[in-house]
DNA sequence: AACATCCTCAACCGCTCTCGT
DNA sequence: TACGAGAGCGGTTGAGGATGT
């Protein structure tokens, strides 16, 4: 076996000379799916050495997690996706895998760059730091409330209403169109710990927006960390067509909302 | 139309974790 | 127990498309 570098899929020094690094070509995917197809996820050296791809085994698995793997979604994030991304962030950090796990369909790679490029951006422009509580408040008690309430709006006024109210309130399974799955129970949870009676824009001088059960923080969060994948499995269901109708697309980031933060921070200092 | 700037996202890098010996 | 290799994770970068001037 070769030498391996520190840190690396190990390979020889000749090797590391000719190893190709930047986008992937078609032939190259279809060389590594057909490969994985065959043989199986895993042993990325191998694959690499195998297939005669001039990658390392690292770029190997991570073409195949990120692109080629079966039932990856891409496209816009949904307000639900949004939602259960912000929720999970507030529980569990930058654990972009983990946080992935309760999405299905999304990597850890399009959450992380959904976090840096919206949610990074708002708090810049907000300017307020991303990690302080300032910001994780605005975004629990104000932003999340308003997605709630507009996923529900939504729910309501739309043909699929029905399906999409009952995946808020409980955990009936439907089937979607596009077969995508996410995470019914932590939804659930979501919608019955934020208060869908925060202030509106329409209402934008309100400034008392609160948690329902009193406003603690950790009255918020119900699951913990052992049982999530739990739940979902239990409870395995799916989404409803939102993201196929044209309200998927849709998100809270919009200059408006940003003007509202902003007077709500003011508020809140 | 041309150029500048911004934004998105695929891919890389370095570090840590896990597992086998 | 120590070590090495593979695997996985989170942070960062940069190419290219979109948008603004």
């Amino acid at each position: 076996m070769e030498r391996s570098l520190s840190g690396t899929y190990g390979s020889s020094e000749e090797e590391m000379m000719s190893i190709t690094k930047g986008p992937w070509t078609e032939e190259e995917d279809s060389v590594l799916f057909n490969y994985i197809t065959v043989h199986g996820e895993g042993h990325w050296n191998s694959v690499a050495r195998h297939t005669g791809l001039k990658r390392t085994g690292k770029s190997c698995r991570l073409r195949w997690l990120n692109y080629l793997r079966p039932n990856v979604r891409r496209g816009n994030i949904t307000l639900e996706e949004q939602l259960l991304i912000l929720d999970l962030h507030s529980r569990w950090g930058n654990r972009w895998s983990k946080i992935a796990e309760q999405l299905p369909g999304r990597t850890d790679n399009e959450i992380k760059n959904y976090w840096r490029t919206r949610v990074v951006k708002q708090a810049k422009q907000l300017k307020c730091d991303v990690n302080s509580k300032q910001f994780r408040d605005t975004l629990r008690f104000v932003w999340m409330p308003r997605m709630l309430e507009r996923i529900q709006a939504h729910a309501s006024s739309s043909p699929s209403g029905q399906a999409q109210t009952t995946l808020i309130s409980n955990t009936q399974a439907h089937s979607d169109p596009c077969g995508v799955m996410t995470n019914p129970s932590l939804l659930s949870e979501v919608s019955s710990a934020v208060d869908v009676h925060a202030p509106s824009l329409s209402d934008s001088s309100a400034s008392n927006y609160n948690l329902m059960g009193g406003g603690s923080c950790s009255s918020y969060s119900t699951v913990e960390e052992g049982n999530s994948n739990t739940l979902w499995q239990q409870n395995h269901y799916s989404y409803s067509d939102i993201a196929g109708n044209g309200f998927g697309g849709a998100d809270l980031w919009t200059d408006e909302n940003i003007c509202f933060l902003q007077q709500q921070l003011a508020d809140d200092l």
